[in-house]
RNA sequence: GCUGGCGUAGCUCAGCUGGUAGAGCAUCUGAUUUGUAAUCAGAGGGUCGGGGGUUCGAAUCCCUUCGCCAGCUCCA
């Protein structure tokens, strides 16, 4: 048998004979790594360790330290499998759909008559625990096409025949653990005993093909990690993620509700929740102000012809409530603001010296969102964007995003968000017919955006056939506390609408021009922002958002008059106090306090009315000692007025 | 909208196979006068999400409707 030649990662090659498999190489350098080692890279594929090496080529193997993430999905993929098999074993009614790794686990679709209950997945559990135990190989099968077909048939996997007959090869392979022989493209672990670490987590129904018209599936999801380390550890975000909840912060911390008698996706925001909003308005219309904005307020509806020239009737229909009648005619509550901007730009004959023109409003627009899809403040169907429309001449657009990126960091770094994802989404010349426009238009549009992002240094992903149909866009979304992803800025790119709307400026050549249209809203919306806000700080708000920001707690009732005292002089200086005088214990109160998350409380007994202090509690470290009352608003004051993340 | 689960006091929840509702917290009242995360006692509070049905009898079983939760699909 001829040698070939076998190169490794440090550089070094040697020969084997044809035909060896991955392990035997893996063996030929230790037995660590021949146990260790779950997959292969063979210049750059993916391959099982039992794959014969037919040709020379680069090795390198993958193990769970391996810094490689195809190592962990191929390692989930195996556990996808590993619980199809354990769902074979216990409820052989079950027809296996597909079952990929995700980005935090796994899941498999199965077909079934009943669902499977929260029991189903404990004793699912146990048994993919055996069959780890059992050790059995992950072992790789090639069939001819009929021949496998035929096989799946006699099984009656009716599921995989369909897929088969649309996806084989005319040789494909299959895969094999006990009882479960999927069509699959592999790899996997060599066997289930390499699977350490796994937890099923939730049943929840899916659509075949994720077609909602096909046949509703069962899917189970889990995750499996390496290490039980990693998983426990995996678990616990979970947990957090749950703890910091806005659904649940909102009614804990008293914030916001969403009413059954008034409906579903729409947001009453209680004062406590009202105060941290203006907060967040103030902030933004100052710093709008500052850059060039003018505010506008527009209607909460309009002739639905309005929505017709707009072009929003007819691709926008489906996310529209319905039109109501009046007297003379039908009525449309809006889902965005840009028309009513373009009817005030339109309003008067422009010029090229009032551009850029940028109007901006906290406009409230209502959309209609299918029943199941709603979820707290996060997805609803009445909601304000902090949206903003800039008119500009085709020279000075660069500059104006520009402004924008500039602006949503600026504003976004405040909330203290400080972990940003930039994408730039271009549009797909394969598909020009999707696109209003000329393809140079397009192209210049795309520089523009490009040079933005490029001048500023901010790293971005490009996202071909992203765009919307009428331009490219930029979306900046930021990471929170818990490294969650939350898209907020949108900077939008327009030439449809001044199109449709034929808006104009006169140029200094004396001609008219169409100008151009960015849309632009930074944080996105104000409901869905406050959730992402709620999440990201677990409730506990910096100090400048906080509704109530220091609390005075009396020791008893003779330091009343003082403990008044304190929190009128707090309020002059525009300091959010209550005084808390209940009849309770002041462990009691102060738990309270540290339950509503207030960054301040004031303890006053007879030391600090008589020293005209008062003992400075802090929401995060505890007991911060005395402090004469003037310093401490002195240094309250300051902290709000640079709206400080950390003190 | 689809699949599955759920809906009992303001909140969190108990209530086995049908026999006209219960706890803790919160609220109110009283006692207590408190030094850095829950003082004690008493009282009030529910047409068991809404409607219909089965039954001598329904929180419990059936139908229907509304809402919530986990997903699917689609988005700020």
């Amino acid at each position: 048998m001829p040698n070939i030649q076998i190169t490794f990662p440090d550089g070094s090659v040697r020969e084997f004979p044809q035909g060896i498999t991955a392990l035997e190489v893996a063996r030929s350098i230790g037995p660590r790594l021949a146990s260790e080692a779950l997959v292969a890279k063979l210049d750059g594929e993916l391959v099982d360790l039992s794959r014969p090496i037919e040709t020379s080529t680069s090795i390198q193997f993958i193990t769970p330290t391996s810094p490689f993430p195809e190592g962990l999905q191929v390692y989930r993929h195996s556990s996808a499998h590993l619980l199809a098999a354990a769902v074979l074993e216990l409820f052989p009614d079950a027809r296996p759909g597909v079952g990929p790794p995700t980005e935090t686990g796994f899941y498999y679709d199965f077909y079934r008559e009943r669902p499977f209950t929260e029991e189903d997945l404990a004793r699912l559990e146990e048994k993919m625990r055996e069959l780890v135990k059992a050790d059995l190989p992950f072992e790789r099968v090639d069939y001819a096409k009929e021949e496998g077909l035929k096989l799946f048939e006699e099984k009656g996997e009716f599921l995989k025949c369909e897929l088969i007959r649309e996806k084989a090869e005319p040789v494909f392979s299959a895969y094999k653990t006990g009882k479960f022989l999927d069509f699959c493209r592999g790899p996997h672990v060599p066997s289930t005993g390499h699977i350490k670490a796994f937890k099923l987590l939730s049943v929840a129904g899916a659509h075949w093909k994720g077609d909602e018209r096909s046949h509703p599936m069962q899917r189970i999801y889990g995750t499996a990690f390496f290490t039980q380390k990693e998983l426990d550890a995996f678990l616990a975000q979970l947990e957090e993620a749950k703890r910091r909840d806005h659904r649940r912060l909102g009614k804990e911390l008293d914030l916001f509700s969403i009413q059954d008698e008034a409906g579903p996706g729409l947001i009453f925001w209680h004062p406590k929740g009202g105060i941290i909003r203006k907060e967040i308005e103030d902030f933004l219309r100052d710093e709008l102000l500052r850059q060039g904005y003018q505010l506008v307020y527009t209607p909460h509806v309009a002739r639905v012809d309005l929505w017709k020239t707009s072009g929003h009737t007819n691709f926008y229909r489906q996310n529209m409530f319905t039109a109501m009648r009046l007297e003379d005619a039908e009525y449309q509550l809006k889902p965005m603001n840009c028309p009513f901007h373009i009817l005030i730009y339109k309003d008067q004959r422009r010029s090229y010296r009032e551009l850029p023109l940028r109007l901006a409003e906290f406009g409230t627009v209502y959309r209609y969102e299918r029943s199941g899809v709603m979820h707290g403040l996060l997805r609803v169907r009445g909601f304000t964007q902090d949206d903003a429309h800039i008119f500009a001449t085709p020279e000075t657009i660069e500059a104006e995003v520009g402004a924008c990126i500039d602006l949503a960091m600026l504003v976004l770094r405040t909330f203290g968000f400080d972990k940003f994802e930039v994408e730039l989404s271009t549009w797909d010349p394969e598909r020009r017919d999707q696109y209003f426009g000329e393809p140079e238009q397009w192209q210049a549009a795309e520089a523009s955006l490009e040079s933005a992002l490029k001048t500023r240094r901010i790293p971005y992903r490009r996202i071909p056939g992203e765009a919307a149909f009428y331009g490219p866009k930029i979306d900046i979304k930021l990471l929170d506390a818990l490294n969650r992803p939350w898209q907020l800025t949108t900077v939008q790119f327009d030439s449809w609408l001044p199109a449709r709307f034929e808006l104009e400026y006169v140029g200094a050549d004396g001609q008219t021009h169409r100008p151009i249209m960015v849309h632009r809203a930074l944080l996105g919306s104000l409901e869905r922002f406050f959730g992402v806000l709620i999440e990201h700080y677990a409730g506990a708000f910096p100090l400048w958002l906080a509704p109530v920001q220091t609390v005075v707690l009396p020791i008893s009732e003779k330091h009343h008059s003082y403990a008044q005292d304190v929190t009128e002089q707090l309020k002059k200086a525009r300091i959010r106090a209550q005084l808390d005088h209940r009849n309770e214990k002041l462990n009691a109160r102060i738990r309270d306090a540290q339950l509503q998350k207030v960054p301040f409380m004031l303890v006053v007994g007879d030391r600090e009315s008589a020293a005209r202090g008062v003992a400075v509690r802090r929401r995060d470290t505890g007991d911060a000692g005395f402090q004469l009352i003037g310093d401490f608003i002195r240094q309250v004051r300051e902290l709000i007025d640079k709206r400080a993340v950390k003190w």
